[in-house]
RNA sequence: GGGCCACUAGCUCAAUUGGCAGAGCAGCGGACUCUUAAUCCGGAGGUUCAAGGUUCGAUUCCUUGGUGGCCCA
């Protein structure tokens, strides 16, 4: 017998049945027979010698199904009795209705497609080990709706998003995803090498710098949506690689890219559950427009409790960081001390939807400075749930004070922050050109879909997160 | 990187003070024509994460290591 074969084709997804019959009752099926020819992996199993019953599920849905001895005759239901539960079949029946009112497909015929070799985790409680869950997440999707139900949300934030910009007259392009020169964000990346060239490559933080190099070559709105790579520590929020939106808009600034991002997530809560509100981790958040707004020192003070001397002076912010325990590096620049103290006073309590504004331009080396501070830049960062969501500016297009702002980061890279800037010079002259006065926003789209999906963990949101191999380390 | 917790059959979990490693489900054999955590009978299933130590005796206590989870950095 061939335990796969290959010559079986399904007619109907079984979420087609239920949508088409689930309302009819037993006269009406029996009146007016349906035929359907399906396929599913065998979930259930309840024998009763001469007669049956077993719940198979495909990508859509579940349904039971009914084999008698009586209608496939002895021999067929000598070889149906062999099948297990994991097994994938084919079934080819009438809908009826069972004497517990169960919508049900009675086989007249019934054929293996697939022998599972292995049993399925137990039917009542499931797959419950979070590391199996992630180790053999091909199980997981199997036996645990709500698991195969978050990566359905995935693709439907994703698509929504795609669909939203597409609609908008924006461009979805590829750029580097090894690159020379890793810019667009402050992080460590992976290094790799090229054999061919002999030439040391990185993994992109972030596709920042080629998306305004597009701006620069006439496109005006433009987005990616891809993986970045930070060789950076891995927790419940972090990933080694994640997946990001960003998207760059000309001759827009930072408080028009407020309202955009405010009405595409607020539009994209109404897609997914019909009201711009959700739930997550037990927090009822309102994402319905307008949002709270804050400066950043507004919300140092405001949310942090703190007070301007808290802040402005070096000696007391960094007094203050260290009280509240987080470690500082000697000669830490003031704005560093001060984005510390916003992550650790501010931040987790950003539970309703916050734009906050106005960054300092130390900590913000590739945004455009604010026209009345030049301390300040037009940037902002969106916070839900306690974590940054989006981070947002106007686009510095002065390339000297962008070379100048490299210079400033290199001599940090040189004074032992891993996470500095590399000089580019090629953005630098691809500025020299012009690039037309713009802005763009960055959305973690992991973390979106977390929230989305009221998931604790980020690797609940990833199909394949990354784990020790098993057995252990070499 | 630090702290805490977990790891026992394919899965979900027990094992009293340190005293014969167990159950349910799955799988295997059998009975059973409307079940849905089906039921009943029978049999089978173990490197208790690993190595070492203490002990007459270790799943249990100690040390080191591994993997994962949570919290902190």
């Amino acid at each position: 017998m061939d335990l796969f074969p290959n010559t079986f084709r399904k007619d109907t997804e079984l979420t087609q049945i239920l949508d088409e019959a689930g309302h009819l009752s037993a006269d009406q099926l029996e009146a007016s027979p349906r035929t359907f020819k399906v396929a599913g992996r065998i979930i259930a199993l309840r024998s009763f010698g001469k007669v049956t019953f077993a719940h198979i599920q495909d990508q859509s849905a579940r349904i039971q199904i009914f084999v008698q001895r009586d209608v496939l005759g002895p021999d067929e239901y000598q070889i149906f009795k062999k099948f297990d539960i994991g097994d994938i079949i084919g079934v080819q029946g009438e809908l009826f209705r069972t004497r517990t009112h169960e919508l049900t497909l009675r086989a007249d015929r019934i054929q293996l497609l697939t022998k599972s070799m292995r049993p399925l985790p137990e039917k009542y409680h499931g797959l419950k080990d979070i590391e199996t869950r992630y180790r053999q997440r091909y199980v997981d999707l199997i036996v645990n709706p709500a698991s195969k139900q978050i990566f359905l949300t995935r693709t439907r934030v994703i698509h929504f998003i795609r669909e939203y910009l597409d609609l908008k007259g924006f461009m979805e392009v590829e750029t580097p995803m090894m690159q020379v020169i890793p810019g667009g964000a402050t992080a460590r990346p992976f290094k790799t090498h090229h054999n061919a060239l002999d030439m040391k490559l990185y993994l992109r933080v972030a596709p920042e710098l080629y998306l305004k190099r597009l701006l620069v070559g006439g496109f005006e709105r433009v987005y990616e949506i891809n993986r970045n790579f930070r060789n950076e520590g891995i927790s419940t929020q972090h990933n080694h690689e994640f997946t990001m939106l960003e998207f760059y808009w000309a001759y827009v600034d930072f408080e028009d890219l407020m309202h955009f991002t405010e009405a595409m997530i607020s539009s994209l809560a109404s897609q997914i559950f019909g009201r711009t509100c959700l739930v997550y981790q037990g927090h009822d958040i309102d994402l319905t427009p307008p949002w709270a707004k804050l400066s950043f020192f507004e919300a140092l003070e405001k949310i942090g409790g703190l007070t301007r001397e808290d802040y402005r002076d070096q000696g007391r912010a960094r007094a203050m960081v260290q009280k509240f325990g987080e470690n500082v590096n000697s000669g830490e620049k003031l704005a560093k001390l001060q984005a510390k103290l916003f992550d650790l006073l501010v931040e987790p309590r950003l539970i309703q939807p916050h734009f906050i504004y106005h960054y300092p331009t130390d900590i913000s080396p590739l945004s455009r400075r604010n026209n009345d501070d030049p301390a300040i830049t037009d940037r902002f960062e969106l916070f839900i749930a306690g974590r940054e969501i989006a981070n947002a500016f106007s686009e510095l297009n002065d390339p000297e004070d962008q070379k100048k702002r490299f210079q400033d980061q290199a001599l940090e890279k040189e004074a032992g922050d891993e996470e500095a800037h590399f000089m580019d010079e090629d953005y630098i002259r691809a500025l020299e050109y012009g690039m037309p006065p713009a802005a763009g926003a960055g959305i973690g789209i992991d973390r979106l879909v977390m929230l989305f999906t009221d998931s604790a963990s980020i690797r609940e949101v990833i199909l394949f997160p990354l784990l020790r191999p098993e057995g252990g380390t070499s």
